[in-house]
RNA sequence: GCGGAUGUGGUGAAAUUGGUAGACACGCCAGACUUAGGAUCUGGUGCCGAGAGGUGUGCGGGUUCGAGUCCCUCCAUCCGCACCA
């Protein structure tokens, strides 16, 4: 028999889906095993070889999991909620569910093709009514709790209503902004909707003004995670800010938590990092500066009123007439020199006097204008106006300035900032800038060419402060801070809540209706609320989001004045995915009590950490909001996370000649293309830095055009599609075809008649033609070859370019491994005892492979899998009793091969490789007479002892030297010292 | 600026606790075989050197009998965050 792989992989594919092999039981008397891949967002584009990767990692971990005798969970779905598909119903009108279960249906055959062993019964679809009714549901249960400090959970509102109630909200401890109080009485005398909006403050799914990243050209707003650089990250459209009443996600409740669990999980260094980053926790003190006037807009009289004492402002009363800073380095309270507020910050306009309105205003106007990305690209311009306002200093009682200024953000800490140009850099410069006066706290120091910005040394000039060092200072300034009740020790999180809300078609639509302007949650028994039909996918006239345009009969079910027009993000289907995937087709609950506690957290998740602040974030608030509410028993989703380095395409580029007019009045030159040259002129790679304007010019005689006025402007690579090239080499005439724009063309060759072509290593995308597709590979050398070949690509958490150019060794392998069975098609596998040789190949091969899998290190697997072959082919190894342990070793690489094998050669016709037991590892079978020691000199390793394994470290010393060659390399001198570590090595000091 | 990762042949890479650097593969060179196949087999292949040998894991230093691995300084590349007070 020949190794004929697509009629084996096609034959295998089949058994498995018939027989479902793959099948996870809710119930075992086995051990779970959890393996979960990062769903994919189906897009048009399909999968290219990165998607894989992973996959077949995890794949391959899953099947040897079984092949040790656990119960593996390893399914796949898909995110099928998203932009692109909206993008193509808003061009065609084609339904977004349509578009999009064509995708599935490509990454279904596409998936299928590579054999993974997945268990398809338990699929999900964030799309799908039935899932997403199980997202609506959640939803109500996050709007239906509040965050209790007391206890340090998320609770049911209800016991925040009854404690209203009973006490009103003082001695209520609960994450909220809402600093108001109010009495048990007058709790019940307000309205609904004064009640409704109050418990707004409080619940964890909340509506609220909220400044958004708008992104205007995909007409909604973006989360935090979404923006990269002020620019959206699906199209790199600008994100300004915009104030607008949106649902959000309490995410801040859970910032402590969220560091705090990172401890439990097993996860990489580089993303936990990333998150503590992204939640940003810092420690310091919020303090509260007195204004010295207090409140210039009732005093018309400016500056002539008599300057207050820190006394008489003090009564003047802290809430009215304070602004709060919140500073990490409270230590260096002493060197405040001026105050600095956001442009946003609601006291602004409060505190500035007459004299300074308009230039105030003028700065507001101007800092407002500025797009987020612009105000990111400005940062080395300062800017700043003073308010004509002054607050006291909390403990020396100086009159300080109080600016404001772009680089101070509204929406960190409290949107005002106390400024020591000594020890902080940006307030140096500022001061530098605008020539405040700057005051040196620290001993020692020259501050005349910027802040002292490292956190010791000793402060000095300080009060009470005075003498200490900086860390001890920071604790007694914060203890007299207190004391003095002016301000308290804190802590600030750079985590902003999540908005939650999208306008946009193709999401999840809320479980809200509105009744005179009060929000409810839709029944239970009425879920899912399914998204309405509309005539089109874009915003309304009145810019309204698209669900705006589906009228009452649209939706199956209707309440109140209106629906919630705004869809979930991207981002709330993924968060719970993993669970339901333990019970996909439960009507009743998310997932059963009973099957969340058995098959618990993710024992091994895999995918790319593109997804670091984004998905894995909100899926462990998730889950930890969930275990609060008691619904699972776990608060950590994932255990632990492999994340697999991005595989780059390889573009190739052909060069078009640019050609420029010269005027004669302006020296500016102006390209041009096809303008008034109607056809493009490429030039190969090898010939662009020769010189060839002649050949250029007699190019464009022979099409008639005379060249005057104009000149070679330069050279511009443009992508051109992989399949039309071959190892840098231009199929032209295909060229040529791919895009009618180019059909006469023109083309500048080698001298030996090629057009070699440009390249770069760069992200895999449609638009840049590099994309390279498992489908090909497939056909050409078969799914085993494909998933062999990915892994011993390198480490799997690697980012790599593509390149196949070492696929043929891997392919060669497994028609080397066909050889041990069959020999001219006959099967030559014998019933013969096995080689002693033949054992101790198979047994160091059992080893390897599973303490290699066991660390995740899938590349070196592939060479044990190697070496084992070459050993056993150099052996003629031909032992059923050896192969068929060899197969079961392969099977988790190259799944179909080995099913084949398995069944066909070694005769267990009736089975599958799939469910066999793992080979056990004897040590005896390594065990050798003799070990080779290196010897080596002065740690140089000159030559190899072959000395009985028995030698204590005594008899190897004796032995090695008695050695003709050690008396070599000692050239007549006496060693000094030797050590010897037996078993591994020999090294003499001389 | 802060945080993280990486740096080893012509190429992808290996070296798990400090113990023969370059396994395994690609490519290349030489040869064999042949019903010319993306076949198979044999030998070679870090660099310098005819050889003995020397030298070699980004640079420089240190610890050690012994360092790709541990420590210090620096350099380069990639990723994440960034007027975050």
């Amino acid at each position: 028999m020949e190794y004929n792989f697509s009629e084996i992989e096609k034959k295998w594919r089949q058994f498995w889906a018939d027989h479902k092999t793959f099948k996870a039981e809710d119930n075992s008397s086995k051990p779970k095993y959890y393996v979960l891949d990062m769903f994919p967002y189906p897009s048009g584009a399909g999968l290219h070889v990165g998607h894989p990767l992973g996959y077949i990692a995890s794949d391959i971990y899953a099947r040897y999991k079984r092949l040790k005798g656990y119960n593996v969970l390893h399914p796949m779905g898909y995110d099928s909620f998203g932009l692109p598909a909206e993008q193509y119903a808003i061009q065609t009108g084609q339904h977004p569910a349509i578009t999009t279960e064509q995708n599935i249906s490509r990454y279904r055959d596409q998936l299928d093709k590579i054999g993974f062993s997945f268990d398809w019964d338990r699929e999900v679809r964030t799309s799908d009514p039935r899932y997403y009714k199980w997202t609506q549901w959640i939803f109500k249960q996050i709007f239906n709790s509040w965050y209790n400090l007391k206890s340090n959970k998320a609770e049911d509102i209800s016991t925040l209503i009854a404690a209203f109630e009973s006490n009103g909200n003082t001695g209520i401890e609960a994450v909220t902004e809402f600093t108001e109080t109010f009495t048990a009485g007058e709790w019940k005398n307000y309205s609904e909707k004064t009640q409704s909006d109050i418990l707004m403050e409080y619940r964890l799914a909340y509506l609220a003004d909220s400044w958004v990243n708008w992104c205007p050209a995909l007409g909604t707003v973006l989360a935090n995670d979404e923006v990269i650089n002020g620019l959206s990250e699906r199209g790199g459209h600008p994100v300004e800010q915009k104030l607008m009443r949106q649902w959000s996600m309490r995410i801040k409740a859970y910032a402590e938590r969220l560091i705090t669990g990172l401890d439990t999980i097993d996860w990489t260094d580089a993303i936990k990092d990333i998150q503590r980053n992204w939640i940003g926790k810092s420690r310091g003190a919020s303090v509260f500066f007195p204004l010295w006037k207090a409140c210039p807009d009732k005093n018309s009289s400016g500056g002539t009123e008599e300057e207050g004492s820190l006394a008489d402002n003090k009564k003047g009363g802290q809430t009215d007439h304070t602004i709060e800073v919140f500073t990490t380095r409270p230590d260096t309270i002493f060197g405040v020199s001026f105050m600095v507020l956001a442009p946003e910050h609601p006291l602004v306009d409060e505190i500035t006097t007459t004299e300074y309105k308009d230039v105030v205003d003028a700065y507001k106007t101007a800092a407002s204008l500025k797009s987020e990305r612009d105000r990111q690209a400005d940062v080395k311009n300062i800017t700043g106006q003073f308010t004509g306002a002054y607050v006291l200093h909390p403990f020396s009682g100086e009159k300080i300035p109080v600016w404001i200024g772009d680089y101070v953000l509204a929406s960190y800490g409290t949107g005002a900032v106390m400024a020591v140009p000594c020890g902080d850099q940006r307030d140096w410069d500022f001061a530098t800038h605008f020539n405040i006066p700057v005051k040196n706290i620290f001993e020692n120091t020259d501050i005349s060419e910027g802040a002292y910005t490292e956190k010791e040394g000793i402060i000095a000039d300080s009060d009470f402060l005075s003498g200490l060092p900086v860390k001890k200072a920071m604790v007694i300034a914060i203890a007299k801070i207190e004391e003095l009740g002016i301000g308290k020790g804190k802590t600030n999180y750079r985590l902003r809540d999540a908005i939650f809300s999208r306008q946009r078609y193709w999401g999840e639509p809320f479980p809200v209706y509105y009744k005179n302007d009060i929000p409810y949650l839709v029944d239970d028994a009425h879920l899912p609320v399914e998204l309405p039909e509309v005539n089109k996918y874009l915003p309304t006239e009145d810019g309204e989001p698209p669900l705006a345009r589906a009228g009452k009969s649209a939706w199956k079910y209707f309440e109140g004045d209106r629906m919630e027009y705004n869809t979930m993000p991207g981002w709330a289907g993924s968060s719970f995915y993993y669970l339901r995937y333990m019970d996909p087709h439960n009507d009743n609950e998310f997932v059963s009590k009973d099957k969340a506690d058995y098959w618990n957290q993710v024992d091994l998740y895999i995918g790319g950490s593109e997804h670091a602040t984004g998905h894995l974030l909100y899926s462990r608030f998730w889950c930890k909001f969930l275990y609060d509410r008691g619904y699972i028993s776990f608060d950590e989703p994932f255990k632990k996370l492999i994340n697999q380095g991005m595989i780059l395409g390889r573009s190739s580029f052909v060069y078009r000649v640019d050609f420029a007019t010269i005027d004669n009045d302006t020296p500016e030159k102006t390209t041009f293309n096809t303008g008034l040259i109607d056809f493009t002129i490429f030039v190969s790679k090898e010939k662009i830095n020769a010189s060839i304007n002649n050949e250029i010019f007699s190019i464009l005689k022979k099409r008639d055009f005379y060249f005057n006025g104009f000149t070679i402007e330069g050279f511009s690579p443009i992508h051109v599609d992989i399949s039309l090239v071959d190892n840098d080499k231009l199929d032209v005439e295909a060229f040529k075809m791919w895009r009618s724009e180019f059909a006469n063309a023109e083309f500048i060759l080698e001298d030996d008649g090629s057009y070699t072509c440009g390249s770069e290593v760069e992200k895999m995308s449609k638009s840049k033609f590099n994309v390279q597709t498992p489908d090909e590979l497939v056909e050409k050398f078969g799914a085993d070859t494909l998933r062999m070949y990915e892994m011993f690509l390198g480490p799997l958490e690697q980012t790599k370019p593509w390149d196949t150019k070492g696929i043929n060794g891997v392919h060669n392998f497994l028609r080397k491994l066909w050889r041990l069975f069959y020999e001219n098609g006959n099967l030559i596998v014998t019933d013969a005892p096995a080689s002693k040789e033949a054992l101790k190949t198979l047994h160091k091969t059992i080893k390897k492979v599973e303490d290699d899998l066991e660390r995740f290190s899938f590349n070196t697997n592939v060479s044990n899998l190697m070496i084992c072959v070459n050993e056993l082919t150099e052996q003629k190894c031909h032992s059923k009793e050896i192969l068929k342990q060899v197969v079961i070793l392969l099977a988790p690489y190259a799944p179909h091969t080995a099913e084949e094998l398995w069944s066909e050669a070694l005769g267990n016709r009736a089975g599958t490789v799939s469910t066999a037991q793992f080979p056990a590892f004897s040590p005896e079978m390594l065990v050798e007479a003799n070990t080779v020691y290196p010897v080596s000199f002065n740690g140089k390793m000159r030559f190899n002892a072959e000395l009985p394994t028995t030698f204590s470290a005594k008899e190897v010393e004796e032995a090695v030297l008695a050695m003709p060659e050690t008396q070599k390399w000692l050239e007549g001198k006496t060693p000094k010292k030797m050590i010897v570590v037996p078993g591994r090595i020999v090294n003499i000091v001389v």
